[in-house]
DNA sequence: TACTCTCATGTGAGCGCTCATATATTGAGG
DNA sequence: CCTCAATATATGAGCGCTCACATGAGAGTA
């Protein structure tokens, strides 16, 4: 394999100088057409391709943008991923993702530095607790960030989905159903969303006079699981259950199984976020649908714009929706079997 | 926010050269430990990091490391996506990954071409079609190529799981259990880890003289559904289904359970994958779990020995092992309904 | 014809590093 | 104390690009 052409192997086969190939390259005005046509065909006949590293070098602009992101093997993250990959692509952006440990400290420390060694033109955040966006506010000063799924804030972009409002659309659901004993399976403590969802069925329960009791869970179907128990071993049964996030409410769905208590006829359960096992579960799970492939690209859009114009601007909120599907029916009398 | 340092300030502060500050950034031998202190401290002080552009530029190392995948929601691929930038991240490099559809030529062109024009030190494919293997071969000369899930080649390096051995593993625990009529919904006909699963499970069943018989999926849950729907229609229900994948068997034990089927006792079921969700189904699901984060760890170990010695080695394949659960039984006289 | 003014293109410097090489410093042997 | 090889450090060039600026070629005006 010969050695790659370089600008100037270009500007010698078109007859022109290298900066007029760099002119084309970036496609500059005050350009004849000939000339771009000749410079355009020399660039075929060599197979060139600039040199990211020389352009990055003087421009100081790599043209990537970070991702961190906790629980990268869920549903949502990683669709949002997607999501932002092919928008980014589009403008000429790479995307390269960074996945930590939402537990660890260390883990989050490592992506930070490594997103810092990499240069990236910006930050993007998926859906991180509190105290990383702390540590990003302090190790990444003078870099673009945009957050998913994190508390509004005045230093930086935020896109959220509307969770208090995906999360009163469940329990408003239930409620419609004629249930007034409605438990909730909560998310992590630190984590944004889940603390919001939790906001939304307790400012639905209250509005409709009935008490709110939440059993705390970490997004995992195992915490779900052990929620369950806890929600079986309860003297008095709730009628439905608000889970956070449809994996946990597989876990719920696997005790209420194995206790012998039929969904929806006994108990009916409502899951976050519809993840494509959710129509298929059994029963098939009635949930909340983010649009997440929305959220990822707003996110792209307004990293896109604050890294083209500066401006910092408004914060994105999208709508959830519900999905009704087996998993939640109207209360029945004699409803209990405990 | 004031101008980043350079290596000539680092050199400056220290009372030394550049080139002695880039012997410490690279530890070369031959530096006094007191001259490296020095320079230690004056990078320390001004908090000096390399710029990874410059270095490039001369190196022509970008030491980051390309991933192309396709379905990349899946857990299987999005766990060894995990693995490797671990790994990776440990050994200085980073991993780049571009999610590309399977279906798409499109789609895979533009991921070629990102690739390409990131100027990676090497590329790892995971689970792609054998044409864009082809497609890889052809646009990408040059690149060091790792591929994962493919079939193995002289002009590459390939990491398998052991997917016949699995697909073994799988039919022989139902036929210990004494069934006999046991067909297979397979993955894409593309897809090689498919193929071998297939290959695996005819191989078994013909072993112990029985007639495999195959239902041809994509690995989607939805697919798993429709090939569900077709064995339930067959006018002589098979007594067991091995599917290719866990989210196949998702679909199938949804048909089964919606035409009163019961898993284990009518019908055994064991899928491929063991995905969180598979302990956690209605009946928990027998299947095979491969080690999802040893094939990403080889991956990168290959990649990187690649890149540093340049040598092509020997294949690398991992084993997989049953887990048994709740989805698989014993045969049972009068088991039929139909 | 001479003069400006615009449009189109060319020239040279320099981004921050590493490489190859040159020079200075050390320590051991006679 | 001097020589010679090692060891330790410094110097200059150049990677491939873009930026700021310089220059050339026409068009328009007087």
């Amino acid at each position: 394999m010969q050695k790659k052409a370089n600008i100037y192997d270009v500007a010698k086969l078109a007859g022109v100088s290298h900066q007029t190939v760099s002119r084309v390259l970036n496609n500059h005005s005050s350009l004849k057409p000939a000339t771009r046509e000749k410079v355009e065909q020399a660039i075929a006949d060599l197979a060139y391709r600039p040199n990211q590293a020389a352009r990055q070098l003087v421009t100081s602009k790599s043209r990537m943008i970070g991702v961190l992101i906790a629980e990268s093997e869920l549903f949502g993250p990683s669709s949002m991923l997607n999501a932002m990959q092919d928008v980014a692509r589009k403008e000429g952006y790479s995307v390269i993702s960074i996945s930590v440990i939402a537990k660890s400290r260390d883990s989050w420390r490592e992506g930070i530095e490594q997103l810092r060694n990499l240069d990236v033109d910006g930050v993007i955040t998926i859906a991180l607790h509190k105290d990383i966006v702390k540590e990003i506010e302090r190790y990444l000063i003078g870099t673009t960030i945009v957050l998913i799924g994190s508390e509004p804030s005045q230093k930086f972009n935020v896109v959220n989905m509307d969770n208090v409002m995906g999360a009163r659309l469940a329990t408003q659901h239930l409620i419609d159903l004629g249930h007034t004993e409605i438990v909730h399976v909560s998310g992590p403590e630190k984590a944004y969303e889940a603390q919001m969802r939790r906001v939304g069925y307790e400012d639905a329960m209250k509005e409709s006079g009935l008490v709110p009791k939440v059993f705390s869970g970490t997004w995992g179907i195992d915490s779900g699981y052990q929620a369950g128990k806890e929600i079986v071993g309860l003297k008095r049964l709730p009628t439905a259950i608000f889970c956070a996030n449809d994996h946990s409410a597989i876990g719920v769905l696997r005790v209420l199984y194995d206790h012998d208590i039929s969904v929806p006829d006994q108990m009916s359960v409502v899951g976050y976020d519809n993840i494509p096992e959710a129509e298929y579960l059994i029963p098939s799970l009635t949930t909340i649908r983010p649009n997440f492939n929305a959220l990822g690209n707003a996110a792209i859009d307004k990293m896109l714009m604050r890294l083209r114009q500066g401006a910092l601007n408004e914060a994105v909120m999208l709508k959830p929706e519900v999905i009704v599907r087996n998993s939640s029916g109207p209360i029945q009398s004699g409803k209990r079997k405990k």
